[in-house]
DNA sequence: GAGCCGATGGAA
DNA sequence: TCCATCGGCTCG
């Protein structure tokens, strides 16, 4: 039955760039004791690696921290930045450190538990950003490094998004001319995407 | 929407 | 020490 499936690893075994896109409409799927939380991931953002000067891998950096990039696609890459922690999807082949960032999701499954952990906000600031989705889902540093094709955290297929945008990245000022790359892709119109 | 700032952990 | 793939608040 479709939507019941979690994404084989075959799946992430393609160019970063596509699975990027390919990731929107996939459903974000994470189990916790409390209870199971689902999302539609409708925002995501590409890291290209040793020439992308917003990459924590850029120039092949490689730390405690990055280890995980540099390893085989489809293992997450969750990483604590101020208070929140955010989750990427390692790609590319095993030695290339590329990843895709989870900016945002549409919540399906779970509203309840969401909305527990997310009190006093409405629905719509839920899970708007990469480091609401991941309070609003349960996923913490305890899930670095977890192969997003078994439980507790995984991706299911979700559905094909009528359209796709492109744009700069958001929230890497800093990076030189990498700041400007179209990186970028959301759900065209959707109103779970961040900002 | 713009602007400020809190509070945490990895890296140098 | 420094600083970040951010969020929440305030003012407007």
């Amino acid at each position: 039955m479709i939507g019941m499936e979690k994404l084989s690893n075959a799946f992430y075994q393609q160019p970063t760039l596509e699975l990027a896109k390919q990731l929107l409409g996939c459903k974000l799927v994470k189990e916790t004791p409390e209870g199971t939380a689902a999302g539609y991931i409708v925002e995501t953002e590409a890291y290209m690696g040793p020439m992308d000067q917003a990459a924590h891998s850029y120039q092949n950096k490689r730390t405690k921290r990055t280890e995980v990039m540099f390893g085989p696609a489809g293992i997450t890459y969750t990483y604590v930045m101020h208070t929140h922690c955010l989750v990427n999807v390692v790609s590319g082949l095993e030695g290339v450190p590329e990843a895709i960032l989870i900016r945002a999701v549409e919540p399906v499954e779970g509203l309840e538990l969401m909305a527990e952990r997310r009190k006093g906000r409405k629905q719509r600031d839920w899970t708007n950003g990469p480091g609401k989705l991941t309070k609003a889902m349960g996923i913490t540093q305890q899930d670095y490094g977890h192969p997003l094709d078994r439980s507790p955290l995984y991706i299911e297929y979700g559905y094909t998004p009528d359209g796709i945008s492109e744009g700069k990245r958001i929230g890497i000022d800093n990076s030189g001319e990498a700041r400007d790359y179209p990186w970028r892709f959301w759900v065209t119109g959707n109103r779970y995407v961040s900002r």
